[in-house]
DNA sequence: AGCACGCCGACT
DNA sequence: GTCGGCGTGCTC
C-alpha cells in the first residue's frame, strides 16, 4: 500500500511512502508514522492512500507507526479541533509531538511549587449535603459514558475542588482516565501536588505542560502506551493526550481567558475539550465562582445542567463596601487611600488581623509623560508606553527592549526635556501606608517579585506565618493562596478593566473583583472588602457573591441588544507586516474580498467589523490590522477565512475563533 | 524544519 | 592545503 505523508517538522512538501502489509491498518489516513528521511527517522501524518508510485525514484517503506494516535475517536477530535481553528491538523500533532524529541540533557528549573498555602481539601471524609448531590448527578454520566456539560458554579470557598475529587475516584475505580485542567501552570503544578499527596485515587498522575520536565513527559507517553487508567493535570496540551478509556474532563476556573493559548494560533483549550467530551461521549464539568456569561448562557439555551454550592465550607462572606474616590477635594496627601479604607486598616490592625491590598499591573505602572507637549515615551518596536522600573529603566512589555532615562533624556516630539513621572505601583503603595501606619508590618508580593522566586516564598510564607500584616500586592496574589487570617480586603481602584475596549470588559472586572474579595474571611464570621471607584456603575451593586446570577442577566440582555457573542458567533482574523502600508492596504482589500464571497453565498449572514487598527497595533515592528466577522456558526467563518487562504498574501494572516482578549 | 552540499576567507 | 562560516535546496 502506498500513502502520501505530511512531515511533523513543518516540511510543506507531501512525500510518498509504502506501507508494509503486515501492519494492517485498514484505514491509514491520519495515522502518525515513523518514516526515513535521508539518514535519520521523522514523524509523519498519513494524508491518503494512492494507487501506484508514477515516479521515477526509489520509495522507502514506513518503520513504525503509533497505533495509540490511530484511534478512531481520537484522530476525529483531532480533525474537529484542527477544522474549528481552520489549521492544519499536522500542527496539532507536532505540538504534542514535540517532546518526545527534546534533548534529555534539557534542565527545567521553573517548576512552580506552592502547594503548603493552597486551598486544603477537606480533612474528613464527608462532603456537604450540596456537594454530595451534585457528585451524585454526575457520577452516572460517568458510569454510562454520556456527553453532558455541567457547570459547577461555587461560591469562593465553597469546596469546589472536594467535588472535583470525588468524582475523579468515581472515574478511577471504573478504569477510567481524567483530563484535569487549571487555566495557568503554577495551578496545575500545585493540583498535581495536592492530588498526589492525598494517594487515595490509585492511578498515576501526571503533570503534562510547558514546565515539564522532559523524563516526566516520556513516562506519561509511556504510561498512554500501556493504555492504564491515569489522570493528566494542565492547561492546554493535555486535551490533544491519546488517552484511552477517558472518564471526565474537569475544568476549574472555566471563566479565565487563560484557556485560550496567548501567541498564534490562538487555540482555545475550553473548547477544545467540549469538542473532546462531544467526540468521546463523557461528561464535562465547567468549576468557576463567577461562570463565563458564555457558559451560562449555554445552560439557559443549550441543555447545559448547571449544579451551584451556595455555602461556604468554612468562614462568612464579606461584607462589600463601593467607596468612590474623589480626585483632588481637598489635597489629600494620601488620595489613592480613602478614608474608608484608612479606617477599616487601622480597626483590623488593633484586632491583630490580616489585610490583603490589590492594586492591577496593568493600569497602575508607571510610564513618563514629557512635561512641555504631554506626549508619552513609547516604544520604539512596538505602539506601548514603556513602563518604569526601579533605576530610571524604561522597559517594554512586549518585545522586552529597555533604555535609560538619562537627565539628557529629549522628549521625540517636541524636544522637551523634563519629564513626568505617572501612575502608581505597590512600591507607592506600601510607602503611602507605611506613612499612615508607622508600626505596621507591610510587605509587597507583585510580579517583579514574582521573578525573584525565593523571595515571593519567603513572602508569601511570612504573610502566611502572620508575621506580616498587610500585603500590598498584584493579581498574582489572587489564585490559589489560601490565608485564613484576612478580613479586610482593599482594592485600590477596580474600575481600569472596566474601561478596556472589550465587549466582555465588564464580566472580566466583576469576575476579578469576586475573585479577589472571595480572598476575604475565609475563617472569620466579620470581613470587609472595600472597593475604590472613580466612576458610578451598575457592575458594582453585583459585587456580593449572591447577585452574581443576576449579573448574568443584566449582562446577557445588554449582549442581546448589542449582538454581541454569546447571541452571535465572533472570528478574529489579523494580518501581520513590518510595512505598515502594505498591511494597510492588504487588510482593506481583505475586507472586500470577504464582502465579495458574503455577497456571492446568500445562505448564511455574516457581518463584517473592520478593518481597524487594535489599541497594540505594533508589536516588535510588526504592524498589525484586525477584522472581526459575525456569523450563527463558526464553521461558516473558518470556511470562509478558508478560502481567502487561497490568495497570495503578503502579511501573515491568522484566524481565530471567539477570540477572548483583544 | 533539518541537514547536506558548497563556495569563499582565516588558520596550522 | 584544511577548517568552518552560513546561503541554497532537497527530502519519497
Amino acid at each position: 500500500m502506498y500513502v502520501t505523508v505530511k512531515l511533523l517538522n513543518g516540511c510543506q512538501q507531501r512525500l510518498t511512502y509504502s506501507i508494509p502489509s503486515s501492519w494492517q491498518l485498514s484505514k491509514p489516513q491520519g495515522a502518525v508514522v515513523t518514516v526515513p528521511l535521508r539518514q535519520r527517522t521523522e514523524l509523519a501524518l498519513i494524508e491518503e492512500v494512492i494507487e501506484k508510485p508514477t515516479t521515477h525514484y526509489s520509495i522507502k517503506e514506513a518503520i513504525t507507526y503509533e497505533p495509540i494516535l490511530s484511534e478512531p475517536l481520537y484522530k476525529q477530535f483531532m480533525q474537529r479541533l484542527s477544522a474549528y481553528h481552520a489549521l492544519d491538523p499536522v500542527y496539532l500533532y507536532k505540538r504534542l509531538c514535540a517532546f518526545l524529541k527534546q534533548s534529555p540533557e534539557k534542565i527545567e528549573t521553573n517548576a512552580p511549587d506552592n502547594t503548603s498555602f493552597t486551598t486544603p481539601l477537606q480533612a474528613g471524609t464527608h462532603l456537604t449535603h450540596e456537594q454530595q448531590h451534585i457528585v451524585d448527578a454526575i457520577a452516572p454520566y460517568i458510569t454510562n459514558t454520556t456527553y453532558q456539560p455541567c457547570v459547577l458554579h461555587g461560591v469562593t470557598g465553597s469546596g469546589k475542588t472536594e467535588v472535583y475529587y470525588r468524582l475523579m475516584q468515581h472515574a478511577a475505580s471504573l478504569g477510567k482516565a481524567i483530563l484535569f485542567l487549571l487555566p495557568e501552570v503554577a495551578l496545575a503544578a500545585q493540583f498535581a501536588k495536592l492530588f498526589r499527596a492525598r494517594n487515595e485515587l490509585n492511578i498515576p498522575i501526571f503533570d503534562f505542560h510547558s514546565a515539564t520536565s522532559a523524563p516526566d513527559k516520556r513516562a506519561l507517553w509511556q504510561a498512554l502506551r500501556t493504555e492504564q487508567p491515569l489522570v493528566a493535570i494542565g492547561v492546554h496540551l493535555p486535551i490533544l493526550l491519546p488517552l484511552r478509556h477517558l472518564g471526565i474532563i474537569i475544568i476549574d476556573e472555566e471563566h479565565e481567558t487563560g484557556y485560550q493559548e496567548k501567541k498564534h494560533p490562538k487555540i482555545n483549550t475550553k473548547e477544545g475539550a467540549l469538542l473532546r467530551a462531544a467526540t468521546h461521549q463523557i461528561p464535562i464539568l465547567l468549576g468557576s465562582a463567577t461562570p463565563s456569561i458564555a457558559t451560562l448562557h449555554n445552560v439557559n439555551q443549550r441543555g447545559w445542567k448547571l449544579f451551584t454550592l451556595e455555602k461556604r465550607f468554612s468562614g462568612a462572606f464579606p461584607d462589600v463596601k463601593v467607596v468612590k474616590l474623589t480626585p483632588c477635594k481637598e489635597k489629600r496627601a494620601y488620595f489613592w487611600i480613602s478614608k474608608e479604607l484608612e479606617q477599616a486598616i487601622a480597626d483590623r490592625l488593633s484586632k491583630k488581623e490580616q489585610i490583603l491590598i490589590f492594586i492591577n499591573r496593568r493600569g497602575y505602572s508607571f510610564f513618563v509623560q514629557c512635561s512641555t507637549c504631554g506626549s508619552i515615551v513609547t516604544c520604539n518596536n512596538c505602539s506601548v508606553s514603556l513602563t518604569l522600573h526601579e533605576g530610571n529603566i524604561l522597559r517594554c512589555h512586549y518585545c522586552n527592549f529597555s533604555m535609560t532615562l538619562a537627565p539628557e533624556h529629549v522628549c521625540l516630539q517636541c524636544k522637551g526635556t523634563t519629564f513626568i513621572k505617572k501612575g502608581i505601583g505597590t512600591q507607592q503603595v506600601v510607602t503611602i501606608i507605611q506613612q499612615l501606619f508607622p508600626y505596621a508590618r507591610i510587605d509587597r508580593a507583585d510580579l517583579d517579585a514574582t521573578i525573584n522566586r525565593k523571595k515571593w516564598q519567603k513572602t508569601i510564607q511570612a504573610f502566611h506565618n502572620q508575621e506580616i500584616d498587610i500585603l500590598v500586592g498584584t493579581q498574582t496574589i489572587t489564585k490559589g493562596y489560601h490565608f485564613p487570617h484576612v478580613t479586610l480586603v482593599g482594592i485600590l481602584w477596580a474600575d481600569i478593566q472596566l474601561s478596556m475596549p472589550t465587549y466582555n470588559a465588564a464580566e472580566t472586572t466583576l469576575q476579578q473583583l469576586i475573585q479577589v474579595a472571595g480572598r476575604a474571611g475565609r475563617q472569620h464570621p466579620n470581613s470587609t472588602v472595600i472597593v475604590q471607584t472613580m466612576l458610578d456603575h451598575t457592575l458594582y451593586t453585583y459585587l456580593p457573591e449572591e447577585r452574581y446570577r443576576d449579573f448574568y442577566a443584566y449582562e446577557a440582555e445588554h449582549r442581546h441588544l448589542l449582538c454581541y457573542p454569546p447571541f452571535v458567533r465572533f472570528a478574529e482574523i489579523e494580518l501581520r507586516h513590518s510595512r505598515q502600508e502594505i498591511v494597510e492596504k492588504e487588510s482593506a482589500h481583505y475586507a472586500d474580498a470577504l464582502a465579495d464571497h458574503i455577497k456571492k453565498d446568500t445562505a448564511t449572514a455574516i457581518t463584517i467589523l473592520g478593518p481597524a487598527q487594535p489599541p497594540v497595533h505594533k508589536i516588535k515592528n510588526m504592524h498589525i490590522r484586525k477584522i472581526y466577522l459575525k456569523a450563527e456558526k463558526i464553521s461558516d467563518l473558518s470556511n470562509l477565512y478558508q478560502t481567502l487562504q487561497a490568495i497570495p498574501w503578503q502579511s501573515t494572516i491568522f484566524f481565530t475563533p471567539n477570540p477572548l482578549t483583544l
